[in-house]
DNA sequence: TAGTTAGATGATAATAATTTTCTTTTAAGT
DNA sequence: ACTTAAAAGAAAATTATTATCATCTAACTA
């Protein structure tokens, strides 16, 4: 994945810094903020905690990355991608993409509601098979 | 709607308190922290932040309540209903329920990825008719 | 390729959000 | 009424997030 083409293209400056936590958000599929600054604390021993707020904050801006908001848990960020829905165990924690078709509900939703939709959330949270 | 009976199914002590935030919440239909603290310190003029936070926590994990994570905003508090979606406007801030069939989701989802599912969080965001 | 500049970084302080602690009070069962 | 477990309220503590500001660097230009 071009990580520099994806910051060029959302106006955002290349650091070393984006490109790490870029590359651990792509790595990790879902993480939060605390697990990503200990992961980037590796490479960048003296990076702190506000940069990397206001780097997520300006790539939450442009809709370069996302933000996961499930019940009960923090949020996660995930770089974004086409629509899709997640899965959460609230056993092991892990967050999983399920492709279903968010479009579609959102579309049958604008229908009957009268609303522009620009955003469809979908997560479902239970008890993974390893878990169970 | 009876509050004292619902507290008491859900095995929770029946206080004034208790009462005035389930009364409130029950008219607001989805409110958040800080609005259901300005509005219960009108009833309650030394109710504490902490009162609150320490009861919305029992009433979560009794499930009497529900929170409501929505992308980009706070989050709102609901009483427990039947299962349904939710539709956020993003420049007016209403929350509204929609009765969309998430069971049926949680089902299919369920069927294709072997989890146990136990929560089906769909919020919908855009503009609303008003606010277009 | 050096020079310029807007924007990024990191340190720290400030603010906001949430939880903990502890003493006093009260709900609810004897 | 008496007892007791739990709740309320006040305050402090903790955690999460944002703001400030001096220094540094990415990226553009001559």
């Amino acid at each position: 994945m071009n990580y520099e083409l994806l910051l060029k293209q959302n106006n955002l400056k290349i650091t070393p810094q984006r490109l790490g936590i870029l590359q651990l958000m792509h790595e990790a599929g879902h993480i939060s903020i605390e697990e990503l600054f200990a992961s980037i604390k590796k490479q960048f021993s003296s990076i702190s905690l506000a940069t990397l707020y206001k780097n997520i904050n300006a790539m939450l801006e442009t809709s370069l990355i996302k933000e996961v908001k499930a019940p009960e848990v923090k949020a996660r960020y995930e770089i974004s991608k086409t629509p899709h829905a997640h899965l959460v165990c609230h056993v092991c924690g892990e967050f999983k993409d399920i492709h279903f078709d968010v479009v579609h509900v959102a579309h049958t939703i604008a229908d009957t509601s009268g609303y522009t939709i620009n955003d469809t959330s979908l997560i479902v949270s239970g008890t993974c098979p390893k878990c169970q």
